[in-house]
DNA sequence: TATTATAATTTTATAAAATGAAATAAAGGA
DNA sequence: TCCTTTATTTCATTTTATAAAATTATAATA
């Protein structure tokens, strides 16, 4: 093929297994050592990677490991959710250099993406401009990442909103993507699924949705829809989903599912301790309140552990993932929600069962992964304006 | 990338987008058009693709097409069912040269694999044997291709069968699949799904499954075991399944469930017309009597539609599919099972619906895909012996 | 009918990429 | 110390890919 792709092949193979030394790399790529030296040189010239001293013992030469470099060139990722906006700033090989956080109340998007540009300056107001790869966005809802256009947004109150205008001045590459694929992108690259070939992020919310990894690469459809299985029937003829139809995994499992039965608990009980008013911190103090060991409320996490373990069960008998990251709001319950989840899908996933895991990312998982849009963008495409042609 | 890859590639364009002109495939592969020329000149001299004069009228001269070239090289594709065993021997391009098919009534091993070399040898009887690429294997069952090991098999009765042993005298390449999985093999190159790149084709027989097709090519899933969704929960607390669970989709949908209900019904109104003893041919004669319109049989068909339609929406709503192909026994009840499907589908899937076919191979997919299976082996990794080194 | 414009393909000289073989480097063990 | 092993690099050569120009073949036009 062409020289970038040679160099593309060997860059993403450093970034999937290393570090990771020549002599591997060539036997991974079917190049020969010499064509691995003289790629490498290039990449490690351009700054995109580094060596570092590999200390396994074995006879003869020490291999010398290769690894994506930090530093020199950096990404920015936002990520939008219904009470804040969140940002980081990190480098190739995931490290975090940066990040901030800030409320929001106004919801048009001149307001939240006002509020982005500020973000997104504050975060590179001392780094060195000429570094910044770019700036990836992750917003919830149904997202047209090709042509930047949000297509719906419940959390948002948008329809069709183009996201191209607001950045046109800023004079950098950015990206948008739906929040729960780029969490599962930041957990691929940077988190729980690093090293994974196929696996299933469930972001577990407002609405319940799964990002789909496919031999290494997020799967998103040909239409950007592939892993909306909110709307699952799991019970028919069951419980009436807001969507019209009948035993929707969503009528069963959700955040909102999860306040409304503390709430009406409340009611009946006369539970105490809960602020009903601050609707943003209430699942905090119901996950709280579950951790220290409440009757009441570890019933529902384990009601709520049903449905999402069938559900997340079926997903496993069509889709034969090696992992299952469980991501979003329902993961800061940890343990609350992991131990009647994996209970479930022992009941109703035929073996191999693959692992159930929390986010390792948690609550930066999503500005992580929208960052790495603009990374991603880079290692598959751009590298010829970086790396100069000759050999 | 080395040599082979880039005529891979090229080999690959011309077999999904083919017939193609030598331009179209420099615009597809970003290989330049004298790239293109070098490539095709050595394909078509190894007699695996031909000229075909394209008969459009623009401007200019004219282009020539190219596609795979049938009769240089062919491939025999055998399907074992529960009461035959079906072969074909087709081109690369999929024409059918021959077939055949013969009854059954042992199933050990020895005896099935005895009566496939008889008919592989009678297949191949007046064929230049030269031109035999290899042999592929459809078997009902949970298949290991890789160690060609049929792990179960419930219609054979077979466990743990390593089919090596039967084939080593017969000294050409050989392989084995899932018969859902080499059916959509079929469809996805030779039939219903030619030039699409994502799409499902359900296998629904006495199980549910369906094979997975991820930008152009089948996924298994790490474990072989990806597209499983017999037992997916629609019905939570619902009708119990032979696996113990409640509600599994499998215990609503299957020839096996149709056919208790037809004798059910026979017992109760006093049907005529069917003869209960001759098992294999029960469930043709239920579809007869359904297409001409029997109001009972009808209501059957409408009955399993409605879970298998909400069942298939929960694929779709997840995985986004291009197109559903409809195979195995079900389908051969056509507008009877479909008509039912869609309506369902349409109840519970999120837009955009893809469009619900019936396998367009018929009786012959599964054979047909098995057969692929061989020529996909020469065409992705075997082409150095065919083509001669040097330019 | 000859000419012109256009499109597809091929030729050819050149540049770039990839490799094999030999050389070098860096370690452990005798 | 020297030998063996393993990793990496050098370098001459082969292979692959390309750009640019040329050729071929056609439809539209004059």
């Amino acid at each position: 093929m062409n020289r970038e792709s040679s160099i593309l092949l060997v860059l993403d193979i450093i970034r999937r297994y290393g570090p990771i030394n020549r002599y591997e790399i060539a036997k991974r790529t079917l190049f020969s050592p010499a064509t691995i030296t003289s790629i490498t040189d290039r990449l490690i010239k351009a700054e995109f990677i580094s060596e570092i001293p590999a200390n396994i013992s074995k006879r003869g030469r020490k291999p010398i490991n290769l690894t994506l470099s930090n530093g020199n060139h950096l990404s920015v990722g936002i990520e939008i959710d219904s009470h804040h906006i969140t940002g980081v700033v990190i480098g190739l090989n995931g490290d975090i250099i940066k990040s901030k956080k800030s409320h929001i109340d106004k919801y048009a998007p001149e307001d939240i993406f006002g509020e982005i540009i500020r973000l997104y300056n504050s975060l590179i107001d001392n780094l060195d401009k000429n570094k910044i790869l770019g700036l990836g966005i992750g917003i919830p809802g149904l997202i047209d990442p090709k042509n930047k256009k949000v297509i719906f947004s419940a959390v948002l109150g948008w329809k069709d909103v183009y996201v191209n205008k607001f950045f046109e001045n800023l004079n950098i590459p950015f990206f948008i993507e739906d929040n729960v694929r780029a969490i599962t992108l930041g957990e691929l690259w940077y988190g729980a699924g690093i090293g994974k070939d196929n696996l299933l992020c469930i972001g577990a919310g407002r609405g319940i949705s799964a990002g789909i990894v496919i031999n290494g690469s997020i799967y998103s459809g040909p239409n950007d829809r592939a892993g909306e299985f909110g709307h699952m029937v799991i019970g028919k003829d069951g419980k009436q989903c807001r969507c019209g139809n009948y035993g929707c995994l969503e009528a069963y499992v959700s955040t909102e599912v999860i306040i409304e039965k503390v709430l009406e608990g409340v009611k009946n009980n006369a539970y105490t301790g809960f602020d009903p008013k601050d609707e943003s911190r209430l699942l905090e103090e119901i996950i709280n309140t579950g951790k220290s060991g409440d009757k009441f409320i570890l019933n529902i996490f384990e009601e709520v552990g049903e449905y999402l373990g069938i559900g997340i069960a079926n997903l496993i008998n069509f889709f034969n993932p090696e992992l299952i990251i469980l991501a979003d709001e329902l993961a800061k319950a940890e343990e609350l929600i992991l131990e009647p989840l994996k209970r479930n899908i022992r009941l109703h996933a035929l073996p191999p069962i693959p692992n159930i895991v929390i986010s390792r990312l948690g609550s930066l998982a999503c500005a992580i992964g929208s960052a790495t849009l603009a990374i991603k963008d880079l290692l598959y495409s751009k590298l010829d304006s970086y790396i100069g042609g000759g050999s």
